[in-house]
DNA sequence: AGATGTAGTCGAACCGGTTCGCGTACCGTA
DNA sequence: TACGGTACGCGAACCGGTTCGACTACATCT
């Protein structure tokens, strides 16, 4: 019934109480080891009056392994956006799915006592990386410390290094085709910040990269505007897009939060969308669906990558010398209701 | 240098290499008993040439602590508020300073197999519970496990367990008195999810019982909306509100998510804010400062929270006997822009 | 000089599991 | 009846730390 925290209630005693030896106890667990029905039993009910639960730091330090793996995310003061704490809900529900507990570690810097902690003590079988930039001295330390890991997000070429990704330049590639196709000729990149961007975040950069080249492609006018993490970062931005330039009117954005204030910001300009002004980007899901009208994005798929993810990591715990892989994600855009034909040009007569 | 994963790096090694046993090796590193200079220096020149650190899974097997923590939350499938968000990083946050690892627990149901490792396997230290409600569980099967936490929120009458909270009732009547104080005689109080105010949650009903009360008090008329934690519920709950009762002038919300729906309602209504119609209520702060107008709130202190339930936590796990303590926060009402005198009532002629 | 104290170190036991090698009882078979 | 195989269980060693009691060498006090 109750736990084994206050008594003397350890595998021993259990295997006093059930007139047997200590390994006899181990093995009628694990099943490693044929058990006697009778005994198996009687163990059993012996456990269950008592409510045993090994103890897993024991069990860790005998196995070698701790069934638990780490998750870095980046530190509490950068505030986390919607789509990292959805992936953090995820990572967590895929662990559990396959009995894995999560220890948090949150790491920017690079010489963090936490990530340490992780990566030196044994504390953890192996590691999810989340915010990796594009030269990432963690990706290094991990690999030194021959401690399994997969990257959410992946560092500049680096081969042997196994991650998940999504595919922000070839999907903000698809963003422009499709407002193209719909016939607008000048349209923004609304990015994150210009402080995530100066530490080569990677997402940002490959947007940009898409971007421009998509641009280019298609013959279009384009515009990156670097924006904070917040509605009212994204309200300024974009008053002072349609400020300066009037004629934009389509934005590809990868900067979620900023979305309540880019509305904000249309409303108090007059423009309607879709009829003025289209939006389309990657996005959660449901700040797709938050969004009036719905938004034409790529959703994120945090709970595949995550799943994905995950499994990828187990794989690299039980085999380490496996060869690296990489999944580049590359959801399909999701039509909903916030792009539409470009505004016919206002003529001067 | 690197780490000691792969080889044979444990205290022995360590010992050896420094030509003492490895009972000095301890005490070296701990300080418990004294160490000449001489050996001390002898020891840790080899454990920095090999970049030693101790073994977390026998360190904590054989002291008999994990110096870890675990912190029940909500399940990813309930997406968590921003507030919850939040919270989840300001407790790393302050685990991290004390030297404190953290263990996420994905939990709401009763019997989870994650929840019940973390009690009965003695893999963390202490719990800090989150989202408790008015009856819990898991509360009861920590303290039959002897396990010591600190709820972050509280149950119905239990003077015995440790919590820190929010006082929802009194500040929803601090934000009732201010509304009433402005000359609004209809408001409205915007609470959570119909399903989540079902399962006791309770901020929802604390809230609920203040804003009844003040009303009362102040003689007011006063409407309780049950709406999702989203942007559409939100607007969706607005929209209707505005049609079926037009003579409601005000607004105290205790759900964030749904805010950006709020402002989309009363846009199209056409009511501006604090012109037409008055918004307040308690809110992480950035939310209320990314709303336009910025809104007048109970800043929830999240950082401040966290820092008090750890401190409460780690205090309980080194003397579990100790009093039981509460914490009952009541941040000051921010006054920003989002409230004013009532709207003269258009009176028919 | 002998008694006393103290700083520094060692060896052994312990934390609570897992795992390996071996012994024994019992089975069927030659 | 002797033999080999199998099913079952035991004891001991091990994982990598911490901690306690004891021992040595040397300084101090009487």
């Amino acid at each position: 019934m109750s736990g084994p925290q206050g008594s003397g209630m350890n595998i021993g005693e259990i295997a006093r109480r059930a007139g047997v030896s200590r390994s006899t106890v181990s093995y009628a667990l694990s099943g490693k080891r044929q058990v006697s029905d009778a005994t198996r039993r009687r163990i059993q009910d012996v456990i269950d009056e008592l409510g045993y639960r090994p103890n897993a730091s024991a069990r860790a330090l005998a196995e070698g392994r701790t069934r638990t793996i780490g998750l870095v995310i980046p530190p509490a003061s950068k505030r986390l956006t919607h789509m990292q704490l959805d992936f953090v809900g995820s990572v967590v529900e895929a662990a559990a799915q396959v009995d894995l507990d999560v220890l948090l570690s949150p790491s920017g810097g690079d010489h963090d006592r936490s990530f340490e902690r992780l990566v030196s003590e044994s504390r953890v079988d192996g590691v999810l990386l989340m915010e990796i930039r594009i030269e990432d001295a963690r990706v290094d330390r991990l690999r030194d410390a021959r401690m399994p890991f997969v990257g959410i997000g992946h560092p500049a070429n680096d081969p042997q290094m196994c991650w998940v990704d999504i595919d922000y330049a070839g999907l903000i590639g698809h963003c422009v085709r499709h407002l193209a196709d719909l016939g607008h000729r000048s349209i923004a990149l609304l990015n994150r910040s210009p402080e995530l961007v100066a530490t080569g975040y990677g997402p940002s950069h490959r947007a940009r990269a898409g971007f421009v080249r998509a641009v280019e492609e298609h013959g279009l006018k384009g515009v990156e505007l670097l924006c904070g993490d917040d509605a009212r970062s994204g309200q300024e931005c974009i008053a002072e897009l349609l400020a300066n330039d009037p004629g934009i009117t389509a934005l590809a954005t990868v900067n979620e939060a900023a979305l309540p204030g880019v509305q904000r910001a249309l409303d108090q300009a007059g423009r309607s969308v879709p009829r003025d002004f289209s939006i389309t980007g990657i996005v959660a899901s449901h700040w797709a669906e938050d969004f009036r009208p719905a938004l034409t994005a790529a959703d994120v798929p945090t709970a595949d990558m995550a799943t994905q993810a995950m499994s990828l990591l187990v794989e690299r715990i039980s085999d380490p010398t496996a060869p690296a892989q990489h999944l580049l994600m590359s959801p399909p855009i999701t039509l909903r209701h916030s792009t539409a034909a470009a505004p016919v040009p206002h003529r001067e007569p």
